[in-house]
Order: C-alpha cells, then structure tokens, then sequence
DNA sequence: AGCACA
C-alpha cells in the first residue's frame, strides 16, 4: 500500500520484516537461507528460488528488529553475506510478510505422503514401501490408504531432516521393479510433506505399521501374511513369514558354499547365520536375517534364480519355521555373522576400516537401484559408507547421500589394493543381476556378461575363479 | 544484481 505507485530507492527502502536476497546459488536451499539468516532473529518463513534465475529469495523475520539487524550488520561489514561462497546482496522487501509461501505439502515434517503412481494398493507391499523408505533412516510407522489419488502411504521419520533426505532422493523416483509384481510397468513416487507429526496406528496390518512398537495387536481381519498362516493367492495356505529363509538348491551342478550364499544374500540386508545341509538328497541352507522384511525381500527378488548361469543352482525359497539358528560359528557348513571378534567374519559387523566383502556388499547396495533411474549416485553413497552396512539394511541410517545425481564411480574403484576373496568374485553377479535385468526370468547370473556401461565395474569381471569352482560364465 | 499468485 504505502509503497505503491512509486519507484523505490533502496535508500528510501523502509525497514520490513522481509528481507529480499539476490545473487544466490542456483537453487539455493531453504536450509542454506536459514544458515545465513538465523544469527540474526528467529525466522518465520522463506520463499527460496524466485526470479526468473531462481536466485532470488525472500526472508521473514519473526521481528522487525531482527531484520534490520541483518541489513545494517552487512551493510557495514567488511565480509559480506555469503552463501556457497557467492555473495549475497540483502535489502528490504516492499512487501511486509511472505505470502502464501508454501503449499502445505511443501512445509517440512517428519511425516512424507507418498502416492505411488501405476500401481494397485495390492502392487507394493507395505514390507516394500518400509524397505525403500529405511534407507534413508528408522521408519516409525507407515499407514497406507486409496485415495482419489491413489494408492498413497503415511511414512513417518523421526525427524523433517530425514523425511527430507528420502523426499528429495525419491520424489518422482521409481520403486525397482525387482521389489513389484510382474504386472507392474512403472510405478513412480510423488513424495510431499504431511502436516501430521505422529501416526496413530491402532494394529499391525498389511496396511499400516508401527516399528516403534512391536507388540501391538495384529488387527484380525487386516493381517495378512503375519504371525498367521494367511492364504495365499491361490488359495492354499501361505507358510509364516519368518526372518530366516530356507533355501532348497536345485541342479547343483556346483557346490555351494557358506560364502557363496552370504554373497548372495547380503544383497538384501544383514545375513546373520547361515546353515547348509543336506535333506532328501538335497542340499538345503538356512539363512538368518534381522528381520521379516529383509527376508521377504530376498525371498522375492532371489525365488528361482540361479546362482549360475546356465540354469545351476536354482534356488526355491521359502520361510523356515526357526527365527534364530543355533549354528557353529565357522565351519564348511555354517557360519554366524553376528559373533564379532573373528578377523575372518568381523566384516559384518561395521568395521572401522573398509574391509573387502563389506565392499561387496556396498557394491550391490550400489546396483539396487539400477538403469537410469538411481544409477550412478548410489554407487558414490557405497563409496561414502563403505564399511557400513548395506544401503537396504532397515536398520541403516546412513543413506541420505543415495540418491544424489553425481558421476559413476564403483566401489570397486575405491578400494583396488582390497582383497577380494574369490567366492565373492563368482557369486556377485548373483545379487545384482536381478537389479540389473528388468526380466524377473533372467538367469541371475547373467549380468556377468552384460555391458552396460557404468556397470562392468560392478560385477568383477576380471577377478580369478574359486579353487574347485567352474567359471561363472560360459560354461 | 533489484521483489513473489503464474
């Protein structure tokens, strides 16, 4: 009102809570203003890339004092206002307060709304959705629901800063269509803020969890899958989940070793036993993860494929009935990843120094999100959390840096003088080949032979062949 | 490097 109609002059400029800053970075975040601004007041809301440049921004203080503070502190001094090392020019704004800044589904909070795009609510399990979502730090609680929009899931963090990490890693991202049904084409996510804080989950269903608090009822009609036998789609029974998996190898043309399956299955969580033995005249193992839902990832993405090419080795999956196996810590025929003072199996347990199967595991947490979609950047957060445990351990906090665009480089790179063992080199392919082949069908060996550029490195081509163990490839 | 609902 007062300023209208006439040319404003910045020394004529009067004092507002808003102040107006130019010459940003490109995209200049949210987070970046409020470094810069909060030493001075308390700031109460922000509008980040305006102008036709996007390098323009709008600051409101709580107080009229505090802005002034900040416009005459850097008018006089000899360091001016920065922001990545740009600087800053600050006046301010004609206008008195932000308006309408924000829709609502832009205000950070520890709760994201994801509708998933292209798919039915029965497409993406809720194991799924906690799976994607645990990368990026511990998931308290999921609640989905069919909207107008969809089928969309209530995710709560504990905090905005982890929400924000997975909704900047994942908005307009595509769950890996390893993780989804056969049918499933594409399936994208539009990610946004929930105004809610705190989900209220009255049972553990198939369509809402709270991780916070394991003993809440199961809602009788809601369960599926859980605790129960429940029916399959076919109608028979459905075996319970259970966090160890049991593992029947058929046309064992090559002998499967302890390592060969840890290889194998750490591409999908922890493996913290494993037990081989023989039933019926087949060989069988027991594999142990953490959770439910590390196992019934890996029991999807692995049910019959092959540890080799050429049809070898095929692996039927299903649940054990055990939930923590009672095996010797280091034989030809069992080991247990979780006792953590052996040099030769402390690697699972989040060693200091990058040690070499670690790596491996990082290098198929690498390939989890395959293609163009997640490419290239979850191999540089393989390189950043080398040592730690794998990208889609629910219990992982270290994923915010996933999904950054960045260039190609493997953590195979990273740690060349790394040894290697050579089980590792002939079972890698195992676990990211059914990330790197959009056909569930695929022998899951094969990725060993593709070429796709960026992720050769991935697969260790060159690296020698086991003692009393055939080539993985040509046959 | 100079003001945002288009």
């Amino acid at each position: 009102m007062s300023t209208s109609g006439q040319p404003q002059f910045r020394y004529t400029q009067t004092p507002s809570k808003v102040l107006h800053l130019r010459n940003l970075p490109w995209e200049c975040t949210e987070e970046e203003l409020v470094e810069l601004c909060k030493p001075f007041g308390k700031i109460v809301n922000t509008k980040c890339n305006v102008g036709a440049n996007h390098n323009q921004a709008f600051v409101e203080f709580a107080d009229l004092n505090q802005a002034i503070q900040m416009v005459s502190y850097y008018a006089s001094s000899s360091e001016p206002a920065q922001v990545r090392g740009k600087t800053v020019y600050i006046q301010y704004s004609n206008r008195h307060e932000i308006v309408n800044n924000k829709s609502p589904g832009d205000v950070p909070g520890n709760v994201l709304l994801v509708t998933i795009e292209g798919v039915e609510a029965g497409d993406v399990s809720i194991d799924v959705i906690h799976l994607v979502f645990s990368a990026f730090g511990f998931v308290h609680k999921i609640a989905t629901f069919e909207k107008a929009a969809g089928f969309q899931a209530l995710i709560q963090f504990t905090d905005a800063e982890t929400a924000s990490s997975a909704r900047n890693a994942l908005d307009g991202r595509s769950i890996p269509r390893y993780l989804l049904p056969e049918h499933v084409n594409s399936c994208s996510l539009r990610i946004s803020y929930s105004a809610h804080t705190d989900l209220n989950i009255k049972f553990q269903s198939h369509r809402s969890r709270d991780y916070t608090n394991p003993y809440l009822p199961v809602n009788p009609t809601a369960m599926e899958g859980l605790l129960q036998p429940a029916l399959g789609p076919d109608g028979k029974k459905k075996e319970p989940e259970s966090n160890v998996l049991l593992a029947s190898v058929e046309n064992m043309q090559y002998v499967v070793t302890v390592d060969v399956l840890h290889t194998v299955f750490s591409a999908f969580g922890t493996v913290q036993k494993i037990a081989i033995f023989e039933k019926n005249g087949g060989t069988q193992a027991l594999i142990q993860y953490p959770d439910v839902t590390t196992a019934a990832v890996a029991k999807d993405a692995l049910e019959g494929h092959c540890i080799y090419d050429g049809g070898y080795c095929k692996l039927h999956l299903s649940y054990s009935r055990h939930t923590d196996l009672n095996v010797k810590a280091f034989s030809d025929k069992s080991r247990d990843y979780t006792i953590p003072d052996s040099s030769l199996l402390a690697v699972q347990q989040v060693p200091v120094l990058p040690a070499a199967p670690t790596v491996w595991q990082n290098s198929q947490a690498a390939s989890m999100y395959p293609g163009n979609e997640y490419a290239a950047a979850t191999a540089v957060h393989s390189q950043v959390s080398a040592g730690q445990a794998p990208s889609w351990n629910p219990t992982m906090q270290a994923g915010r840096s996933t999904y950054m665009q960045v260039p190609s480089t493997f953590p195979g790179q990273t740690y060349p003088a790394s040894p290697v063992p050579a089980y590792g080199t002939a079972a890698t392919p195992v676990g990211s080949s059914p990330l790197l082949h959009s056909s569930p069908v695929s022998p899951v060996v094969a990725s060993v032979t593709m070429t796709q550029p960026g992720f050769h490195t991935n697969v260790r081509p060159s690296g020698a062949s086991p003692p009393n163990q055939p080539p993985y490839y040509g046959q």
